[in-house]
RNA sequence: GGGAGUUUAGCUCAGCUGGUUCAGAGCAUCUGCCUUACAAGCAGAGGGUCACUGGUUCGAACCCAGUAACUCCCA
């Protein structure tokens, strides 16, 4: 194979991509190995990649690939969410733009375009992930709306149903008067608006005089339960007890007493509005106020409001001002900011609105998912998140899982004529259970169950939030509803790792964790990793609006696959955000390229047999070297710190084993031959740590290491050879005495290197070095090291000082080196003074400390022992610099 | 309003049990090199009141209290 200057990622990525696919090496299925399991967190199944999938998938395939090579049993499940919101709302956008009305069609008609919106774009993310690498096991994949998966959600409903967990209950949510529909708090936009607070005098009733109370909504005081006051707001204490008149409408309602009323706000008096008020709302079940609703679905006054009938509420608030003000209730309106709910999709002011709604209790299900993270059977990372788990599970509320959609697993819930309802798996068995109804009724009900026919049965309208059926991914990817007792789901469940983002820890972990204790007895995955939000350099969230979030298609193209994982992974230590910047896209194609040229020198060579081996010692020291980075980048997998790890791995490359080890044992340059003769043993050596450096570089880099393991410099390889499923290097021996002097070495080339820079040098001159050890380091082990790196002609070992040479020290050994020019011996003087001075100061607070005898009692006995070694060191030091200023003197 | 978190070099982050006399890395910056693998490179260098104020300790970036700024979650 002919190797090019620079490598060029788009063949290989392509072509490696489907070879491995070929191979079936992202296939997994039970056998006698340990498994190592991820589910992936389905993408929405109408959604485009994203910088954030991009971080969150990068890291599980670093996580599997790893796993795979470390001879475990891969598998990474992948799929899609159907997203009920999202996708519903982007498919009445597109018919909307066909002059299709949704409320025009039948439940079935939407619901057949729906799908064929999901069949032409779903899956698309999927494509944009293998572009990434992901190696997921393709076989497997799920969407959370396929018939299993939805049969689970509905079987599971009732389930929790029959246990008593799901009730219907009125609730306030978002409504928006213009889509006539309920939004999630996710699709609300909050924005400061300049309002007016209007300040309305009630009369009391039965005494002279009034209360004044400050609303921004003047249009619902019709819908007034009760006025509110602090018990202990000493103003009013003559209320306590009376009742009001809410005027124009001169309706009576109590004063009521809660501490809930702030008494520095607006007037101290709270009208308190239960059907048009969250605060409110609980306001009035505590205080058991009627619930008044005077709006209809579209925004207008209905006849409970008695005036006004029909009008817009905002056109009601104008007018309302001006009938409060012409009868004398209008004390004042002042300006006022604050922030309002606005419709994502209609941009409509948010109405609070009370509904009849499905719910799923939560604290009997909560608690043992608490305990599984509190007792350290799932582990969370970072383990800060641990304590906004434990106060959310702590305080967690009832969950509304209905959603006024069509897109999604409709409810199981069949509604008589006289409007009870049963829960069943099909209308069939609703009639069933419809009929057997009549031991129940009451005797007043007129209604005969008996003669009920399917016709007089209606299901409920609405689906299930798409959480419903996302808490059960990791158990019915591997269909463990249908069949719980399934070679895959005993084999691969409860998973390893889960990789998510933290905003979703309540929404979908926690509820999983549940899932998992209620229906399988047994939690999901032992770890959750939690990434970082993905922001732009100023630290803005990336989003569509923003336009700030780069296409990641573009990315690969423009730095290769292998170039963007390393940039997604440099700087995402779990739990952070990442501050997303291109270039670090960029370092990673110059790493990958680093990688590419550091294998083009080494085809350059060629054995020569003749030749003896003279790198013992570097091949040695690499190869101690790399088995200490190995046992660094284990520690640092098993704390999930990837982008420590990945920093390991591209240390050993560019530092370690290019601009050293390679330095070390490269040929001379021979002219006129077309490679470079090499000794075999080196050779062996060098091709040999380059094979494991591919292995241990391939979960973060994929494509360009097994391009490179299949080049010709390995040999032939077997057709299921790949890089893909080689094993990692295992950890061998480690010379620690050869690392420490190999670093005293290093040091010394830097320092010989240094004096070259200063002195304007050229690299090309070669320069004279003398040795004075008063260490124990075999100098001589390593002069062929030195003489090259630091471009020596001779090496001399002395007893003595050397006069007018430059001198420095590396540990406590001196070296020389005379130049022609005598050296600046003011100059010399100056430095060696401050390096004297740096010393004795240095000596002094060890002493201080050594002398002191509160630490040598309490501190331990391998820091004194330190702080010991420390002065004798400096005095050794010291000692030697005071000689070369004595000999400086001469 | 309640809760959680963050603050260390120009940027992004390490600093794991409190223990070097000035705290590390990568990038960026500066200087010198087109030295036969790589200028997407090589060799060097500079850069910090660890947010602030107190306290505990023989010893604090690290522990405690308070202050400030920012971020997120729940309402």
């Amino acid at each position: 194979m002919s190797i090019s200057k620079t490598y060029q990622p788009k063949q290989a990525e392509d072509k490696w991509y489907s070879y491995w696919m070929e191979q079936g090496f992202f296939r997994s299925v039970p056998d006698e190995r340990e498994p190592y399991t991820i589910v992936m967190p389905p993408p929405n199944v109408t959604g485009v990649l994203h910088m954030g999938h991009m971080l969150n998938n990068t890291i599980q395939d670093v996580l599997i690939r790893r796993a795979r090579m470390q001879g475990k049993n891969a598998c990474w499940v992948p799929g899609t969410d159907h997203a009920s919101i999202a996708t519903e709302a982007k498919v009445v956008a597109m018919l909307k733009e066909k002059g299709i009305n949704k409320k025009d069609l039948t439940r079935e008609e939407f619901l057949s375009y729906a799908w064929e919106w999901k069949e032409k774009y779903g899956g698309i993310i999927l494509e944009q992930l293998k572009k990434l690498g992901a190696s997921c096991d393709w076989e497997r994949t799920r969407f959370t709306m396929e018939p299993d998966l939805s049969e689970a959600v509905i079987d599971t409903f009732i389930h929790l149903y029959k246990k008593g967990l799901i009730y219907r209950g009125v609730r306030m949510v978002n409504w928006d008067p213009q889509g006539k529909t309920a939004v999630s708090d996710e699709e609300v936009i909050r924005r400061e608006v300049n309002q007016k607070l209007y300040y309305i005098n009630y009369k009391i009733v039965g005494v002279e005089g009034h209360l004044t109370i400050a609303t921004t909504r003047p249009e619902t005081i019709m819908a007034d339960a009760a006025i509110c006051i602090n018990p202990n707001d000493e103003r009013y204490f003559h209320l306590h007890g009376k009742k009001v008149l809410i005027p124009l409408i001169n309706r009576e309602i109590p004063v009521i007493l809660d501490e809930y009323v702030t008494m520095d706000f607006g007037t101290g008096c709270l009208k308190v509005t239960p059907a048009h008020d969250l605060n409110d709302y609980e306001l009035g079940i505590k205080h058991n106020l009627p619930v008044i609703d005077i709006l209809n679905d579209d925004g207008t006054l209905n006849e409970k409001a008695v005036i006004l009938i029909g009008e817009d509420r905002f056109a009601a608030r104008k007018k309302i001002a001006v009938m409060l003000e012409e009868a004398g209730a209008l004390e004042k309106v002042e300006d006022y900011k604050s922030q309002i709910g606005f419709s994502e999709r209609t941009n409509a002011v948010i109405e609070p609105k009370l509904s009849m709604q499905w719910f799923c209790k939560m604290d009997e299900m909560a608690k043992p998912a608490l305990d599984y993270v509190l007792n350290g059977d799932i582990k969370l990372i970072p383990e800060k998140f641990t304590n906004t788990y434990k106060y959310w599970m702590e305080n967690v509320k009832d969950w509304c899982i209905s959603r006024q959609l069509w897109w999604g697993q409709q409810i199981p819930a069949w509604y008589l004529p006289n409007r009870q309802y049963v829960v069943a798996k099909t209308v069939e068995e609703a009639l069933e259970e419809a009929k057997s109804l009549k031991l129940k009724a009451e005797s007043a009900n007129t209604m005969n169950y008996e003669l009920l026919t399917i016709n007089d049965l209606k299901q409920e309208e609405d689906v299930v939030d798409t959480w419903f059926s996302s808490w059960l991914w990791p158990i019915s990817v591997f269909d463990g509803f249908k069949n719980p007792d399934n070679a895959d789901i005993n084999y691969y469940y409860p998973t390893n790792d889960l990789i998510t983002a933290p905003e979703i820890l309540f929404f979908w972990v926690a509820r999983m964790i549940m899932a998992g204790h209620e229906f399988r007895g047994a939690l999901p995955f032992k770890n959750v990793y939690l990434t970082g939000i993905v922001r732009d350099k100023l630290g803005r969230k990336m989003s569509k609006s923003l336009g700030n979030s780069p296409d990641a298609l573009e990315l690969i193209e423009k730095y290769g696959a292998d170039g963007v994982r390393y940039g997604m992974l440099k700087s995402s230590p779990a739990g952070n955000d990442l501050m997303f910047d291109e270039d670090h896209c960029k370092q990673g194609s110059a790493f990958v390229n680093k990688i590419w040229n550091a294998f083009n020198l080494i085809k350059g060579w060629e054995i020569d047999e003749s030749l003896s081996s003279i790198n013992k010692v570097s091949i040695d020291w690499f190869s101690g070297r790399f088995n200490q980075v190995l046992i660094d980048i284990d520690g640092q997998f098993k704390q999930y710190r990837l982008s420590e790890a990945l920093m390991s791995v591209y240390k050993l490359v560019f530092d370690d084993y290019c601009s050293w080890y390679l330095e070390m044992v490269k040929p001379p340059y021979q002219p006129f031959v077309e490679k470079q003769k090499i000794d075999k043993e080196s050779y062996l050596a060098t091709l040999a740590f380059f094979e494991n450096l591919l292995r241990v570089l391939h979960p973060f880099v994929p494509f360009i290491t097994e391009e490179l393991w299949h080049d010709d410099l390995f040999g032939p390889r077997a057709e299921k050879d790949c890089c893909i499923v080689a094993n990692l290097p295992a950890i061998g021996e480690i010379d620690t005495q050869l690392l420490t002097a190999v670093e005293n070495v290093k040091q010394l080339v830097t320092e010989v290197r240094n004096v070259r820079n200063s002195k304007q040098i050229s690299p090309k001159d070669k320069l004279p070095l003398a040795i004075k050890t008063n260490s124990g380091i075999d100098y001589p082990l390593f002069e062929a090291i030195i003489t090259k790196l630091a471009n020596l002609e001779a090496v001399e070992y002395t007893g003595v000082k050397i006069n007018g040479a430059n001198a420095f020290l590396v540990g406590t050994d001196e070296f020389f080196i005379a130049l022609a020019d005598n050296i600046d011996v003011d100059a010399e003087r100056e430095r060696l003074l401050a390096e004297l001075e740096y010393l004795q100061g240095f000596l002094k607070s060890v002493n201080a400390k050594l002398q002191n005898e509160r630490f040598v009692q309490n501190a331990k006995p391998e820091i004194v022992e330190n702080e010991q070694k420390k002065k004798a060191d400096a005095e050794t030091k010291i000692a030697i610099i005071e000689d070369s200023l004595s000999a400086l003197a001469k």
